[in-house]
DNA sequence: TATGAATGAGACTTCATTCAT
DNA sequence: GATGAATGAAGTCTCATTCAT
């Protein structure tokens, strides 16, 4: 079991403001996610990490608390990443499509997110048993943006019918396209045309009018 | 990294023949399942599992090659079982029922499998990273009777339609209705609702008369 | 600072019971000792004590739950040993002697004691920094005997005059006897002296008449 | 262990001469003296020394060469103060006093000494085991005061007896005074009375007229 | 001169697995 | 066959000290 130490840094560890500190924070967490993604968190060692990233296992543990606050802070970058990502789905050009031309675009773009993240679900998927307020901090962001597409797509849902959908699109659809990004390219396509096909039958139950 | 070392048990790792041993090695195997879900796989000791089991460590280790097995064989009964639960939605009875009927004794019915298998997902993840073979295994198994039942509901489908909506339906719906699992009874049940017009509508799609 | 993980072992770390144990956790505690001597508890390592008691590390750990608890152990074997010690001085033989005689009879006994226990002090005073429960408990069982001695020598004094007489046997007496132990053996003999005149002189100030 | 590096600082290591340096250094001594009683010297580390007595890192190495020279740097602050508080007891007016009187002058000086001195103790018992000949060059001093002091209160000891005297004040009464230091003040000042008549008992079996 | 980020040897501890009894 | 004590490689993390800025 992964024990969490810090949840805010006492101040012993720095975050990087020099240019040189930003990089080799960010290439230990590259390193780390491709790590987590082919061994797993818990065969990952952190002298590994700090090996391939090329800094001294002392650096390492300047920046992080513990091996645990790596996850954590890989966990964050996705989320940032992937809200910013969500935001080009909130603007008017946006919401003017088709529904059809909407979810196209919206499947290729969660599909793009996998591809450049390919350690997002090994991450998120040990958060979720090691940490699960962070798990849940990560979810609510998601969610929210989740929910404001979907308001902005259809002003009359319930607050509930939001939630719900939301995490039908989260839980259902976003496991499909990641799944699917392990598969035979040619299968793949086919994979995300199916979860076009699957979202967009779906929030047609819920738009009929649109 | 787990490292697998026995696909095939060389001989020296007893099948549980008799009625002792097989009562045993379902303790050890229940306990194990336990352990992995609340602390993850890398963190359960083999020891533990031993002695929770009440089961010296040696015994186990007559049993499983290696604390691998262990997973492996987690994953083999869970399999097993989720075969053995899908067989009765291939019986004539089932699938003469509406559309609408299937699809909600389906979401039922996986449902139940996850409250009865707790250890499911936490096994699967555990070997998908770490056991690639044996997970593509298991999920052939899964997906064959995923295919069959689509045959049924439509001999017309192609292998490659059949391929692609059995993966969807585990990946997404099985997913979805996974995590539902895990949410506060209310919500739970609306996503059960949700999974099933999730279903539902994807099908439609495919067997518009039905 | 040495923390202490566990006042009561939770049965992983096992109670020597068979011989060949039995002699290995002494001889770990022998060499613990010896090194706490030379270098202070704090630069002995585990790795040392375990290479130079000639057993595995990962044996060491299975008889005592961490570097504290070797310690607590020797604290323990000490406070014992010392009790068994003075037990001779609370024979009616030696109580029938002239004060003189007890005086220097139980002088030479905490002599010896240190001469056998080099490391008496460098432990307990270790353990008084980092674990005073510990140290007040050897301390309590000790003072227990000085006040049984005291009351068979005068059955008059009050529980106070014993308490204090008691501490200040133990804390000037006995450490005189041990500081003297590190003096070159002319100046040590003279010191043994003088801590019989101290300790006499200033038990006649209680007991007038013997 | 404790390595020495410099018993001769080689020039490298400022003697604090300017007011602001000479601060810093103490500010740096009281904070070591705090967190060595508190937690002993080797969990004290010198980031947080440095940290705690406002002072960067550098500064401080600019100032002692190692660990070590903090450690020995406070012993000598200790035996210069103690040394100093002796001064008085030689004086006339304190030599014409009767013995009772200087005897309990003198404990009540030892004791105010440990008062305002917590770190003494923890301090030489560390630099006891790690840096001996420190340790010595301080009790030498420490010896020839009291050593003054004797032949003071009587010319015709010999060099023996006071160096035999001498040493029992240093460990048994010291270490009865300092002991005491560490009890609730009722016990305490009981125990201080008794190390007065320990003190008089002893000392007037080599001063029978006084 | 003053600073504090960088370094890496080495400390403590765990645990899968074996094999003598 | 059954047992569980024994093993030691390897993991996480600390901290005294340096030296580039």
């Amino acid at each position: 079991m992964i024990e969490k130490s810090s949840v805010a840094m006492p101040g012993r560890w720095r975050k990087p403001k020099q240019a040189r500190s930003w990089v080799r924070v960010n290439r230990m967490l590259d390193v780390a996610e491709a790590l987590f993604v082919e061994q797993g968190y818990a065969a990952a060692t952190t002298k590994q990490i700090a090996a391939e990233a090329d800094v001294p296992i002392g650096t390492l543990y300047q920046f992080f608390p513990d091996k645990a606050a790596i996850l954590e802070a890989l966990a964050e970058r996705y989320t940032n990443l992937l809200i910013e990502r969500m935001q080009v789905f909130e603007t008017p050009e946006m919401l003017e499509l088709p529904l059809e031309d909407y979810v196209k675009r919206f499947t290729e773009g969660i599909d793009s997110f996998f591809t450049e993240s390919p350690g997002y679900r090994a991450t998120f998927i040990e958060i979720n048993t090691a940490m699960p307020e962070v798990d849940q901090a990560g979810d609510d962001l998601l969610m929210q943006a989740y929910k404001r597409i979907l308001l902005k797509l259809n002003g009359a849902f319930t607050d509930d019918d939001c939630e719900a959908i939301a995490f039908v699109m989260i839980k259902a659809v976003g496991n499909l396209v990641w799944s699917a990004s392990g598969q035979p390219p040619e299968f793949r396509q086919r994979l995300l045309l199916e979860a076009e096909q699957l979202s967009l039958n779906y929030l047609k139950s819920y738009l009929p009018e649109a």
